[in-house]
DNA sequence: ATATTCCTCTACATTCCGTAGAAAACTCTA
DNA sequence: TAGAGTTTTCTACGGAATGTAGAGGAATAT
């Protein structure tokens, strides 16, 4: 279950980009151009925990919250799942590399490189 | 716009699954199931071709229906999709390549050798 | 021509999301 | 310790997406 809303994607950025942890109302403040309620942020916030994305430390006042996970591992998640959903992975990654960047694939080859095959 | 819903899926799965295309009522056959009503898999077909994710050969009686996109396509459209909201692409895909299985990274590899790196 | 099948249009219930007020709970300060 | 201010919870509502399908017109078959 991904946060797939607007609002809750622009404030999982803001979790993001806070990863010691924001208060509610800072992350109000944070999205100047929304002009949301605290409560309406609250909401998403309390949405976004009940789908696993964010965390919150109730023992600090105001409550401090934070991605659950990093912008990498839930882009990374978001592939995996997708790239799971294949009955054919291979095909499916081949597909994949097919569309992306040559920039990507230098990136590729150079990890891969780091990381030699398991023998 | 990607087919979200639970009963979209299953019938682009029926989809993919009959690449010459195939009739509402066969779809609907296909999903034993579910019991659907014809209508509700002519309903769904339509929003699927809306969405530009199944076309339709109206000149065939009954119509004929198809996935607009390969499975591989679909998968990997996602993925670039997830990827492309990285801000750091490169640590999206180390993430990534870090929850692949082996056998994954070994099929990677040997594509990535076949289309050599633009000098 | 008529029975059968197919397709379009319309409709309704449910769930998700954006949005926020009312009221309870907590914290600070005089 | 009693307000005052802040924070959190609960509840709610409107709009969009989705699952579901009937009514009735269109096409086909016999």
């Amino acid at each position: 279950m991904a946060g797939r809303g607007e609002l809750e994607q622009a404030v999982l950025q803001v979790l993001w980009d806070n990863p010691a942890g924001i208060t509610a109302r800072d992350v109000t403040s944070a999205l100047p151009d929304r002009n949301l309620a605290l409560t309406t942020v609250l909401t998403v916030l309390g949405r976004l925990g009940a789908k696993g994305l964010a965390t919150r430390d109730e023992l600090a006042h105001p409550h401090l919250y934070r991605a659950a996970a990093t912008r990498e591992e839930y882009i990374a998640d978001i592939m995996l799942d997708a790239l799971g959903r294949a009955p054919d992975r291979e095909a499916a990654l081949t597909r994949f590399l097919g569309s992306v960047t040559s920039t990507d694939t230098d990136h590729l080859r150079r990890m891969l490189r780091h990381r030699p095959p398991r023998r």
